[in-house]
DNA sequence: TAGGTATAGACGTCTAGACAAACTTTGAAT
DNA sequence: ATTCAAAGTTTGTCTAGACGTCTATACCTA
């Protein structure tokens, strides 16, 4: 590589690596070459290829991680927390194609946590659903849902076909539900749900804890969510 | 200086400085220690100290200027330019404390661009205000106001008593005006604007060039208002 | 097989020195 | 006194090297 005078090297590599970054050299999560690599590539000292990566820090254009390497930063989605927020709303809201994959489900007798948050008795049988919250492909979260099966029952059906809790919902008679209450934690993902968001398992997930209610007030789902911290920002209001 | 270990030098530094300003070792605008006094002083190679240096710029708490030293950055202003945009709200509204100072005052014949702007014939009588905008005794802006002589006789007693135009306007019966335009530009300061800024020359200004009209639309002033650039930062929505 | 350890890879910090670029000051010439 | 050029000051960039810290992996041991 050849410098151009009157333009420092290091915001010549800083714009090179931001090209090869729109080019789709790096993709978002990607690592990205070391600095001995980079070293050598563009024939500079470390100190010059440091400099430039700093740069792309700075502007939130990569995140590094020591002893790891460089990662291009995924465009972080601004996720707010209403009680009306869907989604599949939000996600196409920013010109990404949301999807919702069923991992599993199952019915199985309620906890007595479980039961407590939809209001029945423990033991009541639930559907479990646990699924995988996408856009454009990458994994934003994961979700475990609770739903009581007597009056949900082919709900899961319907959830993979319309790919939608919302969807299915309606398909029961519900045509407007509401978040009733969220918590929020960080934790480290278990491996299952690192291998599911495909993060390493020491980055940390957001946690949310909520509950929906129809419009009577009843609960109709508690679900326990992780959303990838490196792609997914939350928003209260 | 001795180092505690498990922080790095260059951070301990960062703090020191930080503690340096918020104590007044060095006051907003004050040309801080230069690197090479820095170095003697923590003891450290220059590159350490300017790597806590980049940390303060990176942070907004000073300026460097390449050739001159390091700044002390004042707390720059965000000034809304909306149409109903008052200093003294604005300044009070950043728990600042607001002044409006009157530098000089003048009745003479409007020249063509004062006459046009204003919507009178050229030579018609107009006042000229030259004025000094203040936030806790630190000049902001100065701003020169042209106005009817024959509409507003008398209106220079009553801004000099009250130090606002918005107040005088309305002892002439204008509960309620806007601002119709606003140009801006950036230039040097004529050193009399410096001295009244008491900035240095060779730092720029905002230049805003606007017009005021009535309820009716009838315009009511026009005035040039030289804005600090480290001071003060436009917003336009 | 499980668990700890050694090792290599990768980023973080610090030092040292040289030269470039921007600015200020000084001093000579007019 | 003013102007202009030279010298000095101050920050910016680049190179070079050493060692520390963190991570991942391979290997050894129980």
């Amino acid at each position: 590589m050849d410098w151009e005078p009157g333009l420092s090297i290091w915001k010549q590599i800083e714009k090179q690596l931001l090209a090869d970054i729109s080019d789709g050299v790096f993709a978002p999560g990607d690592k990205m070459q070391t600095e001995m690599e980079l070293v050598r590539r563009f024939g500079v000292n470390r100190h010059t290829v440091r400099r430039a990566m700093a740069a792309l820090v700075d502007s939130n254009v990569v995140r590094v991680e020591q002893g790891r390497g460089a990662f291009v930063q995924e465009q972080i989605l601004d996720y707010p927390l209403g009680s009306k927020t869907r989604f599949s709303q939000i996600v196409s809201g920013r010109h990404r194609l949301p999807d919702k994959r069923l991992v599993s489900s199952e019915v199985l007798k309620a906890t007595a946590t479980v039961a407590q948050f939809l209001d029945v008795k423990p033991g009541t049988r639930v559907i479990e659903l646990f699924s995988v919250s996408e856009a454009d492909g990458v994994p934003l979260a994961v979700a475990t849902s609770y739903l009581p099966a007597a009056r949900f029952d082919g709900i899961v059906e319907i959830f993979v076909e319309t790919k939608s809790l919302t969807e299915a919902f309606k398909r029961f008679g519900i045509d407007d539900y509401s978040r009733k209450t969220t918590r929020i934690s960080a934790t480290l993902p278990s491996s299952r749900v690192a291998n599911l968001l495909k993060q390493a398992r020491n980055r940390p997930v957001i946690s949310t804890e909520s509950v929906d209610v129809d419009s009577a007030g009843v609960p109709i789902e508690y679900g326990v969510t992780a959303f990838s911290s490196d792609r997914v920002q939350l928003i209260v209001e």
